[in-house]
DNA sequence: TAGAAAGTGAACAGATCGGTTTATATTGTG
DNA sequence: CACAATATAAACCGATCTGTTCACTTTCTA
């Protein structure tokens, strides 16, 4: 399983092709990107890239796999576990909100959803690298918290996604349907500070 | 206004171009359903289709809109005015939740959110007619439970989109994302169950 | 510096799709 | 029955798209 399998491989060009290949990709779809396009905007010519990626198909998904854990990496590695709870979720909820109503993650949603049924593991790994690993850090967060006596709660993972969702709330629906199409900081302090009371109205000490 | 607009109109197989249409649509996606397969499912000819449409954008339009008022007025208009938030909101919820889990529920969405920024019409016609909708009747009812001291709530219309994404907790996104692909009545009745503990949590009396 | 590896540009094949046209057939109505 | 409206089937047009091929140039390396 190592020299047999022509999928990819690393080259000179790989990088441009990727960079180029998300751009357009994040502009315009699966369907609505062009290779021609990609390679335009790779700087890269049609033959290289096919000799690079085998199809169009593999190139969307490396390129959403990637973006998907860089984004979530990003989102995620700063929460401080000793932290009181209304902080935590404060600071957390905001900056959750705020890259889910960003241009790049608005899209990168549309995509994973418009895309994962034509292509089932397009959207599992977008939910490994995203909710999952969000789940994930917030659930340990309800633990170290819970041990302290700073929270009570019995279901971790349901719990997190209930404070994701809570997030959610008001703004970013009207976002992802056009209804607005800016959110205001205001907006977004207003709707993680009552998803922050409603978290602890159930889960507080 | 009346007779110069080329739009649509009415007409012996109009029904049939449009069931087909929704059919396919579906099932395939705006960009996926090609017009021929969608003369073949209605059972028309190509050239009537293109005799009531003018074309496939606003073909697809006429389905989409349709389609959502037609499943948001079900979904909604049986809430009882009078009795108890716990009875009310598990009921609602779990209606609510059984939809959009369903295979309906979740295409008609994928669509929404795909093709909403290329016709940004379609988005604003499906939040008017669906999670609008939602807000505007548990609004409704939050008042009048309010009057009656049964809940205790400052912001009608952000309550109700929290308990929407309440609803939405845990199993809507590993569907929408392929990481399962069905949904257990258990399933349905703990998120909800959770979500009506979360929300009285805090505007329980 | 010579030869191999990688990249280029442009044309090409094969296919699909949206939308139109045309000649013919069906349907409804006076 | 006759006439007009409506529907049909199939061919067709022009555009676009993925993926391949090929003759040629650039870049790397021994």
């Amino acid at each position: 399983m190592n020299d047999a399998t022509p999928i990819v491989r690393k080259g000179r060009k790989f990088d441009q092709v990727l960079d180029g290949a998300r751009d357009v990709f994040m502009v315009d779809g699966f369907e609505g990107a062009s290779v021609d396009d990609i390679a335009r905007a790779a700087g890269v010519s049609k033959a290289t890239l096919y000799s690079y990626f085998p199809d169009k198909r593999l190139l969307f998904m490396e390129v959403a796999n990637m973006e998907c854990t860089r984004q979530s990496q990003s989102a995620v590695d700063f929460i401080d576990m000793n932290a009181a709870p209304r902080d935590v979720l404060c600071q957390a909820g905001k900056h959750f909100l705020r890259f889910i109503t960003s241009k790049f993650g608005q899209q990168i949603f549309r995509i994973c959803v418009a895309e994962s049924d034509r292509f089932p593991e397009i959207g599992r790994a977008f939910y490994k690298s995203g909710p999952e690993r969000m789940r994930a850090v917030m659930g340990e967060y309800f633990r170290a918290a819970g041990a302290r006596g700073d929270l009570k709660i019995d279901d971790f993972t349901l719990a997190a996604d209930q404070f994701g969702e809570l997030c959610k709330a008001d703004v970013w629906p009207r976002l992802m349907f056009g209804v607005i199409d800016t959110v205001s900081d205001e907006d977004i302090d207003r709707v993680v500070d009552n998803a922050v009371k409603t978290f602890l109205a159930r889960y507080g000490p």
